[in-house]
DNA sequence: CGATGTGTTTGATCCCTGTCAAAGACTGCC
DNA sequence: GGCAGTCTTTGACAGGGATCAAACACATCG
């Protein structure tokens, strides 16, 4: 699960397409490297410190009772997370792929910044833009509406490099692995996208991804 | 893309009940009455100013492009409502019943407070709370889970009234009000609560219904 | 107190998505 | 390069909720 932590190398300048590149905080010594799955916090542990992703994908979920897991956020390159509203996490936060993170300390005290502030809003507003796309109707729009996220977040409208699997898609979005399958070939029949392998897309029409979807 | 803003508040984990009387807020001088259905505030109006609802309730909004509505949020006695990330109302806010709101002003700069922050955070909480709810489950635990929420918030476990009509909550839960009063109708049959006219609720096995929803 | 309109419940039917199953594609590893 | 395991796609089927429709309760007002 924990994949060592790797020293120096700041690594390069990560496209801060954008969300969030902290200038504010103190610059990181080091990466560490975490293998797909590998955890990077658990539900319960002490909160406090911020993570920004230098490469790779996060997954942030939460477990029901009955053992479904809701993932509630991803995070690509030059995002940050990890902003905790009480002194423990009440999330899990795992690479979806071979990830590096820089890890920043946060004191309580430093709370009170604005742009942590802002911060805090942007995700809760990220949190309200999930739950309209999660409560929109139909599988195919639900999939389209992430896939419109995930491509202006990543800076090309055109190409996208999914970082993750169709579970964990399916978890995001609140469907199965099969209605995911089966939306993504629906896309593609009707020439709205084309598939290079299950994770490289290519959005061949937006116009119509978007008109689909909004 | 982000536009904007959020409306907070105090709900879900933190049971603090019928706190949330902030006192770090100036105190308000009077209270404003709104009718059924009566605007609080649009989407796109000049926000900065956080509401507390003295009586009655709250329904905060969005509206699709296709024109179906998205209820984020309810807001019951005593709980605030209003935060917004940017200088403008992304929500719409409305009044679901005959309802008085304290008005509290709240300038751009106080938004570095701890209070305010924690008031974010909490709501960006409830917005995944919500999503967990909304996302996978059946209509019936949906409708479960949303009564035990608002008999813990209103503070009694056994009696609740509903403030608002089977479409409210069938917006906020994301089925149509068929489903919605059906959902009614088998908690009814299984003996687990009783109906007093439509928004008259009485929990007649608290125990079952938790079980029910988890 | 009855009338009208709104809100709620119940019924019938259809379609989407979940479930179960199996074939096909891809990846990592030896 | 070939093998094994995982991930993805596609198919068949069933169930739950949406949709269309109508009867039923309830509130406000004359």
């Amino acid at each position: 699960m924990f994949a060592g932590a790797l020293t120096a190398t700041q690594s390069h300048p990560v496209r801060a397409q954008g969300v969030l590149a902290p200038s504010f905080l103190p610059r990181a010594r080091q990466i560490s490297l975490f293998a797909p799955d590998g955890e990077i916090y658990a539900q319960g542990e002490q909160a406090g410190a911020l993570y920004r992703v230098e490469f790779g994908a996060v997954r942030v979920y939460r477990l029901h009772t009955d053992g479904r897991r809701q993932i509630v956020a991803f995070y690509f390159g030059g995002e940050t997370f990890g902003l905790e509203a009480g002194r423990t996490h009440s999330f899990f936060a795992e690479a979806t792929v071979h990830t590096g993170l820089s890890k920043f300390a946060n004191a309580p005290g430093e709370l009170e910044s604005q742009e942590l502030m802002t911060l805090a809003l942007r995700s809760m507003l990220h949190a309200q833009e999930h739950l309209l796309v999660v409560s929109r109707q139909s599988a195919v729009e639900k999939l389209g509406a992430f896939l419109l996220d995930v491509a202006e977040r990543q800076g090309d409208l055109d190409h996208i490099d999914l970082q993750m699997t169709r579970v964990d898609i399916g978890e995001y979005l609140g469907m199965t692995i099969e209605t995911v399958s089966r939306s993504f070939s629906k896309l593609r029949e009707e020439g709205i996208l084309q598939l290079h392998g299950a994770k490289t897309i290519e959005i061949i029409q937006p116009e119509k991804l978007v008109l689909l979807c909004k």
